[in-house]
DNA sequence: TGCAAATGCTTTGCATGCAAATTAAAATAT
DNA sequence: ATATTTTAATTTGCATGCAAAGCATTTGCA
């Protein structure tokens, strides 16, 4: 039997693995001047695109869990960059709105993307669309199991 | 002033969060059965290629944190899978050798990269050597940086 | 030789990521 | 109309990842 397969140098996964922190990493550092983490800069992110979305849609699009969302959200609350509000027609919804501080947050982090893609000094930007494109595939096709199994199931059928 | 680059579809940090945080959970389904974490089936598969080895030779290896991989290492030890020995000649430095426990569980992970390699229906092998190419490209520019502007100083001198 | 600086790890404190259990409310089925 | 199921979030418990501080040892140097 072969172990090849085995070796950490073989393994996607651990590229994926040092990748991610590494660039959580570099975010940790210009992020701190802000007094954002990652993820709280990514629920930022996705509130300056689309304001008073529900928490529902606030996980669709950032792919945070939800658990540890709602932790993420109270810290914010509690650094006043956002508030949490019931909706009355249906009181188990909540909604997220940015606070006035919030929003001006925009302007301040609003370097940081160019400050990231200045440390990229091997990639050009043809090699980041290509790599955006394989990691889209990588989520698909570990998310979607039971999607694309029912898909053959019902062409079985 | 343009906020495109804010766009959470444009960036590719949120891919690599993504991707991350899917191999992650797709591995963690796996190594359930064989009670072993993500990061601790790293450090298995470091010692597995080459046992007896220093921390600091398993950090570098692993690119796991030193903090971190104290706390992992001291439950792996609980679990018998491993032991840390003192070095006589130098007393800050430890080494890690794997029990005969350890030893074994190497046949039980052997299955496990063909596991997960199945998920991938929407990359081929040689999209997969891009994207480890690629993310050693980052990888290198988010954590060489001092090194990089340091060649750029002695070029100028 | 003697002591400051460098090493190799460990400890601490904080912020997640995630599975599983819980809670409250709304939608459905009978 | 009422019981059952589903949905939307929160809570809980465990395992990291990481910066910063702490601790023995070793080195390097005056």
């Amino acid at each position: 039997m072969s172990f090849e397969q085995l070796q950490l140098k073989n393994q996607l996964c651990h590229r994926l693995y040092m990748a991610s922190n590494s660039i959580a990493r570099t975010y940790r550092t210009l992020l701190t001047e802000i007094n954002l983490t990652y993820p709280q800069y990514v629920v930022m992110m996705a509130l300056w695109e689309e304001d008073k979305i529900s928490i529902a849609a606030l996980i669709e699009k950032t792919a945070i869990d939800g658990s540890a969302l709602t932790q993420i959200l109270k810290k914010m609350a509690d650094k006043a960059l956002l508030t949490v509000i019931k909706d009355e027609s249906d009181k188990r919804k909540r909604h997220i709105q940015l606070t006035t501080q919030g929003l001006s947050l925009k302007h301040q982090a609003a370097g940081i993307p160019k400050q990231i893609q200045c440390k990229f000094n091997s990639i050009d930007s043809a090699q980041a669309e290509q790599l955006m494109h394989l990691l889209d595939l990588v989520v698909h096709d570990l998310n979607n199991e039971e999607v694309d199994s029912l898909d053959i199931n019902e062409q079985r059928t």
